[in-house]
RNA sequence: GGCGACGUGGUGAAGUGGUUCAACACGGAGGUCUGCAAAACCUCUAUUCACCGGUUCGAAUCCGGUCGUCGCCUCCA
């Protein structure tokens, strides 16, 4: 079936046709590395790895590319702040973006381009806007987009650039810039921050222009899906649009996804807000970051998705329900014929799920076609319905819907020695019935994050949903 | 001031003209099963979709208005 994605910059459902067939080359704007990232990014990073693995599973090829920004005013900031060098503190919160990222069980981006490896490139492109008469430099040694060469600016954030409100809240004359709308491509030299000798002359780059020359170095001139959070439309992407087309003559980007923002206490989550939580900190009170995965990717991205302690125990509840009928379905064992009704049932959770995310990505609509599943494939265990065959069908493919939702438990999840002790005595006990040696190994075992259920196939166990076990 | 998104139950949230359209999850109340639990299953938990008009045989779904919320216009996922 088409896939249909959301389009900004038409603001309508365009059907996916990757402009080569069967692959799809996808660029995400991703963090700045001068501090922890908080969850508000991460959903974001998240509906792209969400998008990424639909696409996949979906039997597409993707090339997915997520920029660090590794030297920025922020950066220059904390790395005085902390009296480090500027490598030093990106390096730092790089990794620690890429250990959340893993634990949030984001997929790794084929490709991470830093900043700073990509002078060249950007030197490159700022040349060409230069020799396009798309950018001139200030006395400072800056260098500027003209906007006034680009008729086609707002486009994306539907402004209307006569209208603009630009520089009323800056100091317009800070660059001496010919038009206060003009953003930065270069910035000259200063005192006390970083600058590299090029072509161009001294200086760095500006924010805008390395998404534009890092996403063309990776997919070309013209690539298919850009990614990023609804507060990037304007001046960010607007402005990437701008320099890459000006400068290409070719289209950039085909198809324009933003998610909108994760929300807290009424307002969206953000630093200079004073609500944001961070991945590193909710883990270490004990948070599931299979709970926390699921509460961030499990309402639509183009919805705001209201953020709350509430949301996460309700996320973590509708974990623990998907852990159990896994955990249910491995340990089910009935020698009886399969039964052909779970092939039908199978068959429409399986169009179900993907007719919903080809839908724009609905993930709420797939997750009600899980839970539907879920709840019949329940009724059916409890019936003794199914062959031992039929449970593992049914359970290769909620193990296949986990390939987008990444929120299931490992498959070969081990017990240690210890545990296994534990419930081996535990089964002997219960062969005698002796039950309050049973409940005490019970006790044990859940002080340890083991869960033991008792059933028709013997006992049960799965892991608590705690931050240690994920 | 301009632009955009949106207002569905106790909570989160699907659904954008009619065939279960009020999904699904969480929470709550009863019940079944069980040595006890847990899990699971069953029943119940919005005669109603911000409000007011209109279009239509028919609207949560389309149109107009009102009120309200959020976002962008400035670094921002």
């Amino acid at each position: 079936m088409t896939i249909l994605l959301h389009d900004t910059l038409t603001g309508a459902d365009q059907p996916l046709e990757p402009l080569e067939p069967g692959h799809v080359r996808v660029y995400s704007c991703g963090p700045t590395v001068y501090g922890p990232a908080h969850i508000g990014n991460f959903r974001s990073f998240l509906f792209a790895d969400l998008l990424v693995r639909h696409l996949r599973r979906s039997g597409l090829r993707v090339t997915w590319v997520m920029n660090i920004t590794d030297i920025d005013d922020k950066i220059i900031k904390g790395a005085k702040a902390a009296g480090t060098s500027i490598e030093e503190l990106s390096e730092r919160w790089l990794e620690v973006f890429l250990a959340d990222a893993d634990r949030l069980r984001m997929a790794r981006p084929d490709v991470l381009p830093r900043a700073t490896a990509h002078i060249d490139e950007i030197v490159a492109l700022i040349t060409t806007l230069l020799e396009g008469d798309h950018a001139y430099r200030t006395d400072d040694g800056s260098i500027f987009f003209r906007i006034a060469s680009w008729p086609m600016y707002g486009r994306l954030a539907r402004l209307d650039p006569g209208e603009m409100r630009v520089g009323e809240r800056v100091i317009a004359d800070e660059y001496a810039k010919d038009d206060v709308r003009d953003f930065a491509l270069w910035k000259g030299p200063k005192d006390g921050e970083p600058a590299w000798d090029t072509a161009i002359g001294s200086g760095r780059p500006g924010w805008h222009i390395e998404c534009s020359a890092m996403s063309m170095k990776h997919l070309g001139p013209s690539f298919d899906i850009h990614t990023g959070g609804i507060d990037l439309i304007f001046p960010h992407h607007e402005d990437e649009i701008a320099q890459s087309e000006a400068a290409t003559g070719q289209p950039f980007v085909r198809t324009w996804l933003h998610c909108a923002h994760l929300q807290s206490s009424g307002s969206k989550m953000a630093k200079s807000v004073g609500n944001i939580a961070r991945v590193g900190d909710l883990l270490d009170a004990g948070v599931s970051p299979r709970a926390l995965r699921y509460a961030l990717i499990a309402v639509h991205y183009r919805a705001p998705n209201q953020y709350s302690d509430e949301a996460l125990l309700a996320a973590g509840a509708a974990v623990e329900r998907l852990d159990a009928v896994v955990n249910a379905l491995d340990a089910y064992r009935e020698a009886r014929a399969d039964d052909p009704s779970l092939d039908t049932a199978l068959a429409a959770a399986e169009h179900g799920f993907s007719s919903c995310l080809d839908a724009d990505l609905n993930v709420s609509a797939a997750l009600a076609v899980v839970f539907d599943l879920v709840r019949d494939l329940n009724r059916r265990i409890d019936g003794r319905t199914m062959s031992t065959a039929d449970a593992e069908r049914a359970l290769a493919l909620l193990r296949s819907f986990d390939e987008v939702l990444g929120v299931l438990p490992a498959d070969q999840d081990e017990l240690d020695d210890d545990q296994r002790r534990l419930l081996d005595e535990r089964a002997a006990a219960r062969a005698s019935r002796d039950w309050a040696a049973s409940d005490r190994l019970r006790d044990e075992l859940a002080s340890r994050g083991i869960t033991v259920e008792d059933t028709r196939d013997g006992q049960r166990w799965r892991r608590q949903l705690e931050a240690a076990h994920g």
